[in-house]
DNA sequence: CGGAATCCGCTCGGATACTG
DNA sequence: CAGTATCCGAGCGGATTCCG
């Protein structure tokens, strides 16, 4: 049974993987897993970012029960947003794939050097 | 320092998130950590890739150290690939991410439930 | 067999402007 | 303040064709 289930796994990993990919998923994630932050404040935190992508991360993170956005009806209007407990583990977990990263940085940085030797003797024009 | 170290790692992680992300990358790591395969059994193994994106896909996993491409100068030609070493530790470092996916699979399709039906109440076009 | 080249639609993501 | 709406370019990814 370990046999028939271990591509359906996969699957599910990879979806997590689709979740997570792009620019700012994981950045968002990790600015709000130490506590509530506002809109205004994660747009700054996040320095590259734009409104709209900002905006669509939130939504995206939100609907997967990642973060929790909570509205106070003031004037102005304030909006905070944290990481669910769900997205702290998650967090956890990319901690293997931090290691292995630092761990063969060097390692990838030189095969891709020396990849693009080999590509650049046949490329003059 | 273990301070001012953190934001580096990161990146490096997020690096290689972009990298192994892509629709394909992580199956075809997978499907080569088991020993050599030719690219016309890759193709069929991942059932709806097309040639273009396995040809890049490869060149990609290729580039960073983490596929060895090798050419038999036979007639018809015969090309196989193998994942390295580094490769196949990667891969093992997701498996945190896998173990987190199956855990929560039920909690974030339900969050997706919710979040739909709430949006879907006040519009209907 | 193992690609490279071309075309083409789609989504990602940035910039800007407008609203409650 | 916290968005939404709109426009736009760049790149991903599929389908197909051509080549050694």
């Amino acid at each position: 049974m370990a046999e028939a289930a271990w591509d359906e796994d996969l699957c599910t990993m990879l979806d997590v993987l689709d979740r997570i990919s792009g620019k700012w998923a994981v950045s968002i994630l990790l600015r709000t897993s130490s506590g509530p932050v506002r809109f205004t404040e994660l747009e700054r935190s996040l320095r590259g970012i734009s409104r709209r992508m900002l905006t669509l991360n939130l939504r995206n993170l939100e609907r997967d029960g990642l973060i929790v956005r909570t509205v106070y009806p003031t004037v102005p209007p304030k909006v905070e947003y944290t990481a669910t407990e769900m997205a702290r583990e998650l967090y956890g977990s990319l901690a293997g794939l931090t290691s292995w990263a630092v761990r063969h940085r060097d390692t990838v940085a030189a095969a891709r050097e020396a990849y693009d030797q080999r590509r650049h003797i046949d490329v003059p024009p």
